[in-house]
DNA sequence: CGGCCTGTTGATCTGTTTCAATTTGGGTGG
DNA sequence: CCACCCAAATTGAAACAGATCAACAGGCCG
């Protein structure tokens, strides 16, 4: 893990100023921001913090990948939401952290000491209504997630899983037809409530189908959307 | 559906002024929440608000159990939560509902316009701070029930839905060891992910091992809190 | 009293897990 | 730069938890 210094202005060159929380911000805020703001890289595999560590930071995502994931007492592990650059972690206010965060690859992120932020948060209402339509969305995606636990099979997880990629990817300006998964099959078992083989297993039906194609274990062309969108379930 | 005339002083009243959202009003305050409330009552079985409906109201529950679910498109249906007294409803800065709300036995709520309760919210920040700290919770209780759909077996998913009620009802000020089961099996089960049968079966495992007692199948009783505990699967 | 809805119990069936064996591919050191 | 190595992914066979299909019991209301 390597702290860095944040120097000079860090927010106004932000790639991802536009969909993180900071958007709220108007130019002349942005200040403010950065005083409290410092940046903080973290390896492959390192653990940015655990379930039940007192919550003093907060972050914003703007590199990489971040797992979230709560744990059984025998091992069991659930993910409860893959971060992408753009994202924010931390929202609440908790004493404690309700769930594990790891870095996927190589991650940077934005940290925000606690006390500063809420501070910063009292400033400007604007961002506390930012934070609080956040939390709606971020409500309304676990439900979509409970659905998909309770209710739906191998297959219609699975095309509901790369839709939500493909739209997450599209709204982050992504255009590519291939969709990057930066996670392994076992990530992904645990966060759509299945096994590493059975999504295996799953991904090659898919594939026989023609439904899409696995250029390579992390890389998945979708070559019938209209396909997917019809195992997920959904309606509209 | 019937629609009462709040006259008076409705809020001052009221039994769950103490958990609900109301609760962060000074006294003084509450005659302005008192103008823009009305309160409303559904029968058994009515439907307070469909999925994907436009979201022109906010909704507190004052007496009565409320469910809240999403559907696929083939009828298979997942409960994302129970409702009890003193529980907000609509929470979101959004265009419509995500979820359908019906009520399970007779239900009253208090109504607010969705415009008039906005411009409440501006005027007393506290407000808006409380209503963050509601989504932070219900966010926390959905990643428990992400790890419960995704990872637990039949008997600790039905071990950790009797704690949950068995705690929301201590929460509400309720001692009684006998535990109120206000929903159907039918609707348990597709809150926990499993079927009216597996459910009904779990149970009768958990009566048959002494844990728990039905002394109807809408009363539990709950005789060794600490096996239902450790069959949960949680720590601490 | 009779019909109906909810819940319980039993028998069978199936999707997913589990256990086990290969294959693949990315990263590293010679 | 290539060969090796190890983790990750895939594939196969067997086992199992929970679903499905079906029958029946009990309480409640008309």
């Amino acid at each position: 893990m390597v702290v860095i210094r944040s120097r000079g202005s860090v927010c106004e060159s932000c790639d991802i100023r536009e969909t993180a929380i900071c958007a709220v911000l108007r130019p002349e805020e942005l200040p403010r921001l950065n005083a409290i703001v410092s940046a903080q890289d973290f390896a492959a595999q390192q653990t940015i913090f655990y379930e039940d560590d007192p919550a003093e930071t907060l972050y914003n995502v703007t590199n990489g990948c971040v797992r979230l994931s709560k744990m059984l007492a025998d091992g069991r592990r659930q993910i409860t939401g893959f971060l992408m650059p753009g994202d924010f972690l931390g929202l609440a206010y908790y004493e404690n952290y309700a769930y594990t965060a790891e870095a996927i690859g190589q991650v940077r992120v934005c940290v925000f000491p606690r006390d500063k932020f809420q501070a910063l948060l009292g400033e400007f209402p604007q961002f506390e209504r930012r934070l609080l339509s956040r939390a709606s969305n971020e409500l309304a995606a676990a439900q979509d997630q409970l659905l998909l636990l309770g209710r739906k099979g191998a297959k219609e997880k699975l095309a509901s899983f790369l839709l939500l990629l493909s739209r997450r990817a599209k709204y982050r300006g992504l255009v590519d037809p291939a969709l990057d998964l930066p996670m392994t099959r076992n990530d992904i078992a645990d966060y759509v409530g299945l096994t590493t083989e059975t999504v295996s297993r799953t991904f090659t039906k898919l594939v026989d189908a023609g439904t899409i194609e696995l250029t390579s274990p992390q890389h998945v062309v979708i070559h019938q959307p209209e396909m997917l969108e019809e195992l997920a379930g959904e309606f509209g």
